[in-house]
DNA sequence: CTGAAAGCGCTTACAG
DNA sequence: CTGAAAGCGCTTACAG
């Protein structure tokens, strides 16, 4: 119990001085080890990393921030409209993998609610150097805000936002996707490939990219067949809009053997009213649907699924943004791989 | 295009310096009136206030952090069983009313998975200040590293931890949570006041304390009415578990005519099983649960359930959190409220 | 290759 | 009530 009095209170962890002193160099070199400058003698990193490990420093990262003036801290955005948000397990699942990622790299993931009566606060955060850059997940055209954002703070979206602006914007413009179109005309292709022909589809919100894409896989699978279409109506990707939306397929003059749903959570709405009305699936009517979560496992039967490796978009959002803050070249769009996911729901 | 030149390059925000400039005063005074300082006269207070929103002044939270010893930013630790974790709805409700208040505070929420394989490098990261406090959502009964974790660091528990420990450690515990044995006793005596006197139940993992009050709560309403336990089957709060169980309550010999289901997970997997074995609910087979989430109303027919406001929850998590870091003095239990939300499943 | 020194933007005793 | 000064723990030119 000797309390020193010295000039500065120790401090409550062990510090870069501490471990310059323990290895006998400056805190300079500790300095320079930590951040993998090649310019130190190799017995010099080898005394230092042992009094680091010896003493069990960890860089302050207030201090580090400080002086390198960025903060080591990524934002996820997230749309208020947190009821819906939360429900769908698609949004779960890209946080989920973000997280995971961020926690083995040397940022923090920071979710952040985007205010509904003042947008304008959160958008001050992020321009106030707060974070390092943004991760923008949204269902609906991101607002211009964010497009303007990404001038000044390294943006990445997780749904590419619409290309109103002139194309050399755009490719400043950073995304992480699957493939909607080719998600929905891999979902569709198989429904034809079973033999059906007369393929309907519930579609997403037509007022999203996402909505309208899927809507054109399904289309042009039809068309590159030479079939017609049979049905189109559209949901909001819930179970109680797929159910509606399944009501008024059967509601409908056009018979249909088969449903390219435009997502599972709407499935799992879809698949009781078709029962309901004496359709048997898959005998009546074969589904395929997208995203393989909760929704496309508890039904009877399972569906058949375009899996999106939801939590990987996540992952490879973090991954793409850290990049960009770092300073790499990256491309305007990156694309997450999909795979058919063959149940029950589409038997043949 | 006045180009200064002087001694320091100019900040790329503005600065504490050039709010004290602007307002006339040090900053000193600044960083008074910033953190509301009473021993500042009125017209001072006025002039930094214009010249802060003049210049959209935001503190540097790096700079702040570094003399505070403090970091403004809390953890939202998540087990690594991700997969399950956030296919139950229950979670990603928990942390959407965490960030959604945490966005409203002065701090900001970083969700943290747990490394199975490393799980000291998580516990190092929260020892070494890189956050003012840490909340544990975790089902399975917290780990000892976690309580241990507590005695250093402000913690709030999403869940009780077991106190096996002495009961004076036990008071610096807090946690956050609903009353699980109320909960289920709501819910089960709404199906006495039914007027159903055959009541079985599907519990939650049995190895969780949660699993095992809303045994209790179930069991002591059936006691207190002088009712015999019509069955009980141990499920895991997934669809395929409740499912599981169901079938194996049909397969009992006690016929029952009510079940308290655990989680509206495994209810809504228990529905088409009783279905397909010819119990009609409400009619044959009255049901009801606990959590409002799109599971209990994406059935057929929707389901009574106790909501346990388990956005509210996550939100009184970092209330509670912040108030401990600021040195209030915090129960060791928080309850939050829950409420019966009656649906066709227990018509009577 | 290495050290001394300055500085990142704040807060906070310490003197007025 | 207010300002000058020191210091929080790092990084990084700048000289050796």
């Amino acid at each position: 119990m000797t309390t020193q009095t010295r000039r500065k209170a120790p401090a409550l962890s062990p510090t870069l001085e501490g471990v310059a002193a323990l290895a006998g160099v400056s805190s300079s070199t500790v300095s320079r080890v930590i951040n993998g400058s090649p310019q130190v003698t190799e017995s010099a990193v080898a005394r230092v990393n042992d009094a680091i490990a010896k003493l069990g420093y960890v860089p302050n990262r207030a201090a580090r921030s400080l002086v390198r003036r960025q903060t080591q801290t990524i934002a996820m955005m997230i749309p208020e409209r947190t009821a819906e948000f939360f429900a769908d397990p698609y949004f779960a699942e890209v946080i989920q993998g973000a997280a995971m990622y961020a926690s083995s790299s040397d940022y923090s993931l920071t979710l952040l609610i985007e205010s509904e009566q003042d947008p304008e606060k959160t958008h001050q955060f992020l321009r106030r150097g707060n974070v390092d850059g943004a991760l923008i997940l949204s269902h609906h055209s991101a607002s211009s805000a964010y497009l303007e954002l990404s001038r000044t703070l390294p943006v990445v979206f997780g749904v590419r936002p619409p290309g109103e602006l002139d194309a050399a914007f755009d490719a400043e413009v950073r995304s992480v996707d699957v493939d909607n179109v080719a998600a929905a005309a891999l979902a569709t292709q198989h429904l034809v490939d079973r033999g059906r022909r007369r393929i309907a589809t519930i579609t997403g919100p037509l007022s999203t990219s996402a909505g309208r894409e899927r809507l054109q896989g399904w289309s042009e699978v039809l068309a590159a067949a030479g079939l017609e279409p049979a049905g189109c109506e559209e949901g909001d990707y819930t179970p109680a809009g797929g159910a509606a939306a399944a009501e008024r397929l059967l509601a409908g003059a056009t018979p249909f053997d088969a449903v390219f749903v435009a997502s599972a959570q709407m499935a799992s709405g879809a698949l009781p009213v078709l029962k309901a009305h004496g359709r048997r699936v898959p005998g009546d009517v074969a589904i395929a649907t997208l995203d393989n979560n909760v929704f496309s496992t508890n039904t009877v039967p399972q569906l058949t699924t375009v899996d999106l490796h939801t939590s990987d978009k996540g992952a490879t959002m973090v991954a793409t943004l850290i990049r960009l803050i770092e300073g790499a070249e990256i491309g305007a769009e990156t694309l997450i791989p999909i795979d058919l996911v063959v149940r029950d729901s589409s038997a043949s």
